[in-house]
DNA sequence: AGCACGCCGACT
DNA sequence: GTCGGCGTGCTC
């Protein structure tokens, strides 16, 4: 017998080992073992039992230890990992350790750790301590307070000296337990599921819902709702049915997504355990989640990315919500895209899934469209809400103080005398994005990358936005010596400035990553804004995600223009998507909305499909260029990059893997090669990079020419010098 | 990726 | 004379 394992290492290739000595018989795939690896050791996965190898036999050594009687990758978590690593092209080892909860990968076993509780005795009488024994007398009273049991913390929480508790276990008045952790929000009061009745639903809603539970086996959705109309209560009421069946619901949220409001709003719903799979918890929280799931007890599970290799013992549904959010593909590394491999793990349960969202990637309309996935709609808002009113304000020819334009402060203006709340939405933090000689036009370079030091003046410094270096702000011009140093654009912090001399007596609430760096900070201004008065919010992306504004009546864009002529080709989906989040956080409750953008391109022709034809007519414009332009999804992209300490050796390296690729001719016409080219920004914190694509209409060729590639990289006697990535399906081309 | 081996420059 | 720089090679 032979165990063929994967290691965690970045190598396309598996080892074979001996048995180890002890309790080889309950081997399966999927278990972990520990083995020597070189000069160490280290926690591999067994993926198959051999009776030979191509290694000589002599030369295997034998693995140390089985870490697992039963596999902690179940059969399903394997092969979807397995299915990722081929399908993104990752060494298989580091994608099943990335599947795995941290505890796992380093070796502890996959039980649930114990807790030591105590308990008074059944002999336990107060009257037994002498009078004068003060302390264990209270420490016994507060033992009898807890029959089922209380940790020594609870216990010196609650005043008591859990120094005492041997002296009372010796005179047989207490004794100690132990116990699984409790699964939290377990609540087993009554026999009903839902601890609140359901919300009654619109007729859009409702066919969403029956759709849902009419799916039989596999089934794709796309639920394409507008901002307000009630997507959640779709979600709720698909996960009831889930629930009453007795299964389990996997869902997946972008990373700003999981917040306490959102949790709370399931663990409301429901009273079976919902579990959060959020960055607070600690390693040993995360594997008891893990083990909650895979026991079937945990009934609900939210998580972002990362959530979809949590186990599950009766799989019965997953939900995407906002399934175009960039934060479901991974930027580094093992680079899979969490929504797709939702799809995969769904068609291999053969269970429903639902991707939700306002504004869809054109990937997934594209599969609603050509009748792949079922695709629901909400068009209507909930209640009496209507839809925001949108305006183009045209600012050629116009004043700017700060980017705001005259227009937009009198508007401004009439919100705030009506009593409302108003939303200023720009997508650049610090007070501005460059910091330029007004003598010789000379602005100041982060020294690591092509990119202009952003000035901050809270506190007053220089900060690199890419590589995140900071330094004091210099005095005179490193060019010409010149003193003249001027802000040049600007960023919230500037806006907020400018905004407090217009409107001196309203308050301005700023929202970004540097406002809220402090702990509460976010929670404390959203306190101010729900209190209802009026204010001004002014604040980068942080504030188009996850937040409701009910007050808001105005939403204005002071920059509508970034990202319109990107270079990446998908800039203006990724612009479309991000206006009508920000707009959505306009007028939900019965108050109507506006929003402005302020833009220097009024005429642009999808700018204007967008703000007057909406979402949908947007996309289905979009996807005609893509079609014409032979780019995705009617197309496949793999992204080679490459990066180097020193200018063009990347860029030389990928040259020369396309040129001896083509000499060997291993590139099948079906297959364009694109480039190489310097990335966008070819410096970046101190490397220089390069990329090369490849297309394809097929995605087949595509992956045999990508592993060719690999192959060809792996001998190159450049790749010393060189650090080479790979991205199948990049979601950004720099 | 780690980790060790190995062969050349500035230090106690 | 040694410490340590990073080029090279290997991991069943």
């Amino acid at each position: 017998m032979i165990f063929r394992v994967a290691i965690p290492t970045p190598l396309y290739r598996l080892f074979d080992y001996r048995p180890p000595i002890y309790g080889p018989e309950t081997a399966q795939p999927g278990c972990r073992v520990r083995v020597p690896f070189g000069r160490r050791e280290v926690i591999g996965v067994l993926v198959s039992l051999e009776t030979e190898s191509e290694f000589p036999l002599s030369k295997l050594k034998p693995a140390l230890e089985l870490l697992d009687t039963t596999p902690v990758l179940t059969q399903d978590l394997f092969q979807l990992t397995s299915w990722a690593a081929q399908y993104y092209q990752h060494p298989l080892g580091d994608a099943l350790q990335q599947a795995l909860p941290v505890l796992l990968r380093q070796g502890q076993p996959a039980h649930f750790q114990h807790q030591t509780l105590w308990r008074p005795s059944s002999e336990a009488d107060l009257n037994q301590l002498s009078s004068r024994a003060e302390r264990q007398r209270e420490l016994l009273t507060l033992l009898l307070e807890h029959p089922q049991g209380i940790s020594t913390d609870a216990l010196r929480a609650e005043g008591g000296n859990p120094a005492l508790l041997n002296t009372l276990s010796e005179k047989g008045l207490a004794e100690s337990f132990e116990r699984p952790p409790a699964l939290p929000h377990a609540d087993n009061t009554g026999h009903e599921l839902l601890r609140e009745a359901p919300l009654p639903l619109h007729d859009e809603q409702l066919q969403a819902v029956e759709a849902m539970h009419r799916a039989q086996g596999f089934a794709p959705m796309l639920l394409e709702g507008v901002t307000g109309s009630g997507k959640t209560e779709v979600y709720l009421q698909a996960i009831q049915r889930c629930i009453e069946e007795g299964k389990q619901a996997l869902v997946l949220v972008p990373e700003i997504g999981l917040t306490p409001q959102t949790i709370a709003r399931f663990k409301a719903r429901f009273r079976v355990p919902v579990l959060a799979l959020h960055s607070g918890l600690t390693d040993r929280q995360r594997l008891d989640a893990w083990l909650w799931a895979r026991e079937g007890s945990a009934r609900i599970l939210i998580g972002t990315r990362s959530a979809i290799f949590t186990p599950l013992k009766h799989p019965g549904l997953i939900i995407v919500d906002e399934e175009h959010d960039g934060s479901f593909k991974q930027q580094d590394g093992f680079r899979y895209h969490a929504r797709d491999l939702a799809i995969f793990r769904a068609r291999e349960h053969g269970i429903p899934i639902l991707l939700g969202s306002a504004t869809p990637s054109l990937e997934t309309l594209q599969n609603a469209l050509s009748g792949r996935f079922r695709h629901l709609r909400l068009t209507r808002r909930a209640g009496n809400a209507k839809p925001p009113r949108f305006e183009l304000l045209d600012i050629r020819q116009q004043q700017l103080d700060a980017g705001l334009s005259a227009p937009l402060i009198n508007r401004i203006h009439e919100h705030l005398a009506r009593g409302t709340q108003v939303l200023l939405f720009l997508n650049r933090r610090g007070f501005s994005p460059a910091l330029v000689c007004h003598d010789c036009g000379t602005p100041v370079d982060c020294t690591r990358c092509d990119a202009r030091m952003t000035l901050h003046r809270q506190p007053p410094h220089l900060h690199c936005h890419h590589c995140d270096r900071q330094t004091p702000i210099p005095r005179q011009c490193a060019q010409c010596g010149s003193d003249q140093l001027r802000p040049a654009g600007s960023g919230t912090e500037r806006v907020e400035d400018r905004l407090a001399v217009h409107f001196p007596k309203t308050p301005i609430l700023r929202v970004d990553r540097d406002s809220t760096q402090r702990k509460h900070a976010l929670e404390r201004i959203m306190d101010q804004v729900h209190q209802g008065d009026p204010c001004i919010l002014v604040g980068t992306q942080m504030l188009a995600k996850g937040h409701h504004f009910p007050k808001v009546t105005l939403v204005a864009i002071l920059d509508a223009d970034a990202g319109l002529f990107s270079a990446d080709f998908r800039g203006m989906e990724k612009t479309a998507q991000l206006i009508l989040q920000v707009a959505g956080r306009a007028g939900r409750a019965d108050l109507p909305g506006e929003v402005l953008l302020q833009t220097f391109n009024a005429d642009h022709p999808m700018l204007n499909t967008l703000v007057h034809a909406g979402y949908d007519a947007f996309a289905r414009e979009e996807l005609q260029l893509r079609r014409g332009g032979y780019l995705p999804p009617f197309a496949y992209h793999t992204l080679i990059r490459a990066e180097a300490t020193r200018q063009g050796l990347a860029e030389s390296f990928l040259l020369s893997l396309r040129e001896l690729a083509a000499q060997q001719q291993l590139l099948p016409d079906s297959v364009q090669c694109i480039g190489p080219f310097p990335s966008l920004m070819e410096k970046r914190a101190g490397l220089f990079r390069a990329q090369l694509l490849l297309q394809a209409g097929q995605r087949k060729p595509l992956h045999q020419t990508v592993s060719i590639l690999i192959g060809l990289m792996q001998t190159h006697p450049e790749a010393r010098r060189v650090r080479w990535t790979l991205d199948v399906d990049p979601i950004d081309s720099y």
